[in-house]
DNA sequence: ATCAAATCCGAGTAAATTACTCGGGATTGA
DNA sequence: TCAATCCCGAGTAATTTACTCGGATTTGAT
């Protein structure tokens, strides 16, 4: 019941990366991992898994790196972590997958399945209402209160 | 982020328990393995942590059994979980254990514990509003409906 | 008193998952 | 041509999960 490196580090490191685009052209994977203290091969492997979910663009070659495929007021935490995790349900009964309800012979056990639901539907609801933008706001709030360590310097 | 058998086989367990309360003195652990097919060892571990959490209590001997601490209403799916997954929490960071803030070094790593805030108080929130009572209502409905498996045979 | 049925308890273990590292290939700007 | 960067898959140590097992203790019934 614990959200993972993966999804910790991630989106962290999209943050990052989003406070950078006002400065930066692209932001490269060592810039991320050096003001994160993130272990540069890992954020790859994460950021390699965003850019599949079609989250961020890459620039390759010298000078290359990465920038969000769109704006940040219309990335949710939700697509951040779905990309990263994979499905973010908390359980998954057969009869949740497809919904007929196959794969669940007995009803009996399947009262729990009400149960699943309900946790799986608020934790849905509640990442998908919380967009990038408002991260990054956020972010740049905390940093012009004195904090100067995460600064942009790509 | 995925709830382990611990939680799912011990709700289940439980709500079998809690709907064999009219019919029988106290419930076997066998019983309940029986009829939720859960390994008989695997399930003892289980009621042991829903005793330690005192949510049920216990009768040894022969003919002993387990039995409900409190009515059914009174047990939300919270207790249940919490005390056979631990804490809930999707994310702990030493900011959230102790609320003095102390551990987080750099602000700038922070701005997604607003996120994790989010996602374990949506979590804390669901389960604490589901009580056993509703689900073992809606397990009684379920197999008044012709399912006949699960039934209280102890 | 004995026995069987049950709870109690801790230790051990195989399988799965996590959290990475590593080596090397491909692309691009200077 | 070179260095910086993305790209990719394989491998691996540590951790966690999902159990099993052996045996001790308690208790009701014969």
């Amino acid at each position: 019941m614990k959200l993972s490196t993966k999804g910790r580090y991630g989106l962290r490191a999209l943050i990052d990366l989003a406070s950078c685009e006002d400065e930066c052209e692209v932001v490269s994977i060592q810039s991320i991992a050096e003001r994160q203290k993130i272990s540069e091969s890992y954020l790859e492997q994460l950021v390699r898994l965003l850019k599949k979910a079609g989250l961020v663009t890459s620039q390759r070659g010298a000078c290359g790196g990465y920038r969000l495929a769109k704006p940040a007021e219309q990335i949710s935490v939700g697509d951040i972590l779905r990309a990263l995790e994979g499905n973010l349900d908390a359980v998954t009964c057969p009869a949740n997958q497809d919904d007929s309800g196959a794969g669940c012979q007995d009803a009996d056990f399947c009262v729990t399945r009400y149960v699943w639901k309900q946790i799986n539907d608020s934790i849905t609801l509640t990442v998908n209402s919380i967009m990038l933008d408002q991260l990054v706001q956020e972010n740049r709030k905390l940093r012009s209160q004195g904090k100067s360590t995460g600064n942009c310097v790509n």
